[in-house]
DNA sequence: AGCACGCCGACT
DNA sequence: GTCGGCGTGCTC
């Protein structure tokens, strides 16, 4: 007879404990997945075993239950129990939600069959390249530290085009020769088909695991009982691929680490190189954090050492760096234009095409007109649920939140006051692609942005038509310029570089920058310098200036001294703590308990911690939020962290009208 | 979170 | 009487 300490998977903050069962089989192990007997009712349960115990302590609650039975098919390891326990202490989440996160959803399939979901691609062959000086500079330190199985994180910064995968490749396959595994993690799956055929091309299909979110749920399934099984070596994914069942990590790879995609947007709101760096050092392993527009908060780290940098700062096939022209659309406005296109922009645009090159043109913004507003009275139609101004969509003849989703009719009369003049304002891509089908006569022009690509494979035809010379114009929004690699760009229009820059978020000068300098990194990639053009209302900006001539440091010591100034991460933490209920009244108290708890148990913390305030824009229908918001000077985290568990763990116990979830470091602080 | 228990009002 | 509405409290 065993006993052990398990966790039901019950998604409750009041079940989050360990529970004791006696097992009669002595082969149950840790990390396995077991039934159980629970509560009164007796229901069966799943259940995960986080603890074997040979003797029964003290015995202190009423009766003891046995475990009906162990399931053989999923386990856990030793290593993701205990990422789990400090996941909940890292995030505030429970012990299950951790779990879960480790486990695969599906069932196995009943027909017994299993399918590999990339069986079909075969990949191009690929040999290994002969690296530049520079690349082979890079992968020294890495090679050493897979070796000498160390736990080490590396920054790498290489510009676009500086070859980046390649080094990965090589660091992947030192460390199979060490006979070590790794994750490698893009931000977005579907648009790295690249990269997965050179990878399977150079590695062989039986060796990789992909996990996407379009794999059903069984196909997932199978997957990870592949990974689990020892006989992946290589798992490539987004960022849920950080929980992939892998054991000797060797390394793990984060792939454009800046993206905000790394970040969780569920609780919980984990922050994937957290994940990566902890996981990694289970091993001994490696971490590398590549991006040719590195995070200020990485860059930052690099500085003082806890990231080791690397930096590949010339182009593998050592063509220019594109030729960027800022124009400046209040001087357009002046001189009468008040097109969307300023004259350089059309001349380039049609200089390009005339030299039998192909345009990208982009604009952070779906639909055809920002906003609708009524000409007789102001009002501007927002969303009933989120107060978001909503996005009028032509094609589709509504408005939509692009927020929350909802999708309205388009009013004929103005909801206020009655009046019919209602009249759309702003421009969005798909008034972009018909201005410019106006504009360029003749010229076949596609549009990738979500609401071209949400069918299956519609990503792939505009991207494949477009890289086979059959489009001549491409524009959208950021997907266009997320490190797609075409030969025959000519010239790259950013259509207003000021749109990520007013929104109002400390990262907002961050974002634009690695916006432009990505989306001018399409231009001239073949064999011929490119062409940039940016328009902004702001020429000035630092920004934006040190985009259009793609200097990362200019940029970085700018941002980190403004950073540091107004006591912005790396220099503090912001810490959200939002209190949900569907109770309005609920969720108020509820957020000035815990305000007025953390202030107890923190002293001198009255400029730290932000009264307790409604938040406007929620997801679901009838939930209220109100966040509360730490501000916790660098090194302090764990202080308030920790009091914010020791607040939760006191109010175990007591039934409560509301939940509360930790955010640290949110992806957007103006809206939720 | 579930689920049983139990206390109360409405209805065969 | 007894059916069922939901408020309360517990789960190894």
């Amino acid at each position: 007879m065993k006993y052990v300490n398990l966790v039901i998977d019950n998604k409750s903050d009041s079940t989050d404990n360990f529970f004791t069962y006696g097992c009669n089989d002595d082969k149950v192990r840790p990390g396995q997945k077991v039934y159980v007997p629970f509560a009164r009712g007796n229901r069966e349960r799943e259940a995960y075993v986080m603890e074997v115990i040979d003797e029964l302590p003290e015995q202190k609650f009423k009766q003891l239950k046995y475990v009906l039975r162990i399931d053989e098919e999923v386990s856990l390891t030793e290593e993701i129990l205990h990422t789990c326990i400090w996941m909940r202490n890292r995030y505030l989440c429970r012990y299950i939600d951790g779990i879960k996160l480790f486990t695969p959803a599906g069932k196995p399939s009943k027909r017994g069959k299993k399918r590999i979901p990339h069986e079909d691609i075969s990949g191009e062959i690929q040999e290994e390249r002969q690296l530049t000086q520079e690349q082979k500079a890079a992968l020294l330190p890495i090679e050493a530290a897979l070796e000498g199985e160390v736990h080490r994180r590396f920054l790498l910064h290489g510009i676009t085009g500086s070859g980046k995968t390649e080094v990965y490749m090589q660091a992947i396959s030192k460390g199979m020769d060490l006979g070590k595994t790794t994750i490698m993690l893009v931000p977005e799956i579907s648009l790295t088909k690249q990269i997965i055929d050179r990878f399977i091309g150079r590695f062989g299909g039986e060796n990789i695991a992909i996990l996407h979110s379009r794999l059903s749920l069984g196909e997932r399934y199978d997957e990870w009982k592949r990974i689990r099984s020892g006989k992946v070596k290589i798992v490539i994914g987004a960022r849920s691929a950080i929980f992939a069942p892998l054991t000797n990590i060797g390394l793990i790879i984060l792939d454009e680490e800046h993206e905000a995609t790394y970040k969780s947007d569920m609780s919980p709101k984990y922050e994937t190189v957290e994940l990566a760096i902890k996981r990694a050092r289970a091993f001994g392993g490696t971490v590398i954090l590549g991006s040719a527009t590195p995070s200020v908060v990485s860059y930052h780290r690099s500085e003082e050492g806890i990231y080791h940098r690397l930096s590949l700062a010339t182009r593998y096939n050592a063509v220019d760096l594109p030729e960027v022209d800022i124009v400046d659309m209040r001087e357009e406005l002046r001189d009468g234009n008040k097109n969307i296109f300023s004259k350089k922009l059309y001349q380039g645009v049609e200089e390009s095409l005339a030299a039998g090159k192909q345009v990208i043109l982009f604009l952070n913004r779906r639909g055809y007109s920002t906003f609708v507003s009524c000409r007789e009275c102001g009002y501007v139609m927002t969303c009933p649920k989120c107060g978001i101004t909503l996005t009028y969509h032509k094609g589709k003849a509504q408005c939509a939140c692009h927020y929350c989703g909802l999708t309205l009719p388009v009013p004929t009369l103005c909801p206020e006051c009655g009046s019919k003049y209602i009249r759309y304002f702003g421009t969005g891509t798909e008034k972009l692609e018909e201005t410019v089908a106006e504009l360029f006569p003749g010229r076949t022009i596609a549009r990738l942005d979500l609401d071209t690509i949400s069918k299956k494979g519609a990503a792939e035809k505009i991207l494949s038509a477009f890289e086979a010379g059959k489009t001549d114009i491409l524009t959208g929004t950021q997907i266009v310029a997320k490190g797609l690699d075409f030969k025959n760009v000519g010239l790259v229009g950013i259509i207003s570089a000021d749109i990520s820059l007013n929104i109002p978020d400390y990262r907002s000068a961050e974002r634009t920058f690695q916006l432009i300098t990505q989306a001018a990194g399409r231009a001239g990639r073949g064999t011929e310098r490119g062409k940039v053009v940016i328009q902004t209302y702001t020429p000035e900006n630092y920004a934006i200036k040190a985009a259009a001539r793609q200097d990362y440091l200019a940029f970085y010591q700018q941002e980190i001294q403004m950073r540091e100034l107004l006591d912005y991460p790396p220099y503090s933490d912001l810490i959200q703590l939002v209190v949900s209920s569907k109770n309005e009244r609920e969720a108020h108290e509820g957020a000035k308990y815990w305000e007025n708890q953390l202030r107890n148990l923190i002293e001198g913390a009255e400029h730290q911690i932000l009264p307790a305030k409604p938040i406007k824009i929620t997801l679901d229908k009838e939930v209220f939020k109100e966040a509360v918001l730490i501000k916790s000077p660098r090194g302090e985290r764990n202080k308030y962290m920790g009091a914010l568990k020791a607040i939760k763990e006191a109010q175990k116990g007591n039934k409560l009208n509301y939940s509360v979830a930790v955010d640290v470091n949110p992806y957007s602080l103006w809206r939720s």
